[in-house]
DNA sequence: TGCAATTATGTCAAATATGACATATTATTC
DNA sequence: GAATAATATGTCATATTTGACATAATTGCA
């Protein structure tokens, strides 16, 4: 199974479906609304909540990189990591975690006041 | 290196240096103010908010789970997990990721503006 | 258009997080 | 204060995430 549709393991609906992500991504870099998506895919709250949480977080990493005019290779030195991973991270991409946007986030001097305000 | 003394990876200062979150959390614990063991440990901004960070989620998921009359036990089946990783979590242990917290938290119900607010 | 810069996607070995378990410690109740 | 329940701590095999790399696709601009 190829860690792109890998499934949210921890996903676990009334009866035990697991929900590939990768559509509802899709739709959502389309413009679609997370909610119409959700429901349309028969995520669960919890489910579609997790993934409108990560993709707050890529669209307001993304935003804050553009605001200073940096490249994500540049992003990537900054935080010690890779131009894919930070593309990845803005694609919301279903390898990686909440942490490493958080992270990055930080190094981009984001207040936990202002990282609040991101995540709505 | 014991998973217990591993330091934050990312954490990464002007000199490289990489500081051990394992005394801060200590010091938390016994109710000092983050900002003041942070600066006293010499944490970056950075690193101080990402340690302030976890440290508010857990103390959010604690409150939360007692509000609800659960045992970490019970909070443990509905997620999945164990008794002994859902202590971890409250205990903000460096072993816990934020994402584990973060979907511990929805898994109780919690939404994303709720989520917001537990973070400052 | 062609070229350079930037971003996207796939893969993988290494690093980190995870659930599970054992067991210790601490509360609670009788 | 012993029994019991709840929480804490340590360890480990397995699972997931990571940076790195290669390379494709896209963008911008001369």
């Amino acid at each position: 199974m190829s860690p792109k549709d890998k499934p949210l393991a921890w996903l676990h609906g009334e009866k035990g479906k697991v929900m590939d992500k990768k559509k509802i991504l899709k739709l959502q870099q389309r413009g679609w609304e997370i909610g119409n998506a959700a429901d349309f895919l028969g995520l669960s709250q919890e489910e579609s909540n997790y993934v409108d949480l990560k993709v707050s977080l890529s669209q307001y990493l993304q935003k804050k990189r553009l605001t200073r005019h940096m490249t994500q290779e540049n992003l990537a030195r900054l935080i010690h990591s890779s131009q894919s991973r930070v593309a990845k991270m803005e694609k919301s991409d279903s390898s990686v975690s909440i942490d490493l946007m958080i992270r990055s986030l930080l190094a981009l001097g984001t207040s936990k006041k202002e990282l609040a305000k991101a995540l709505i």
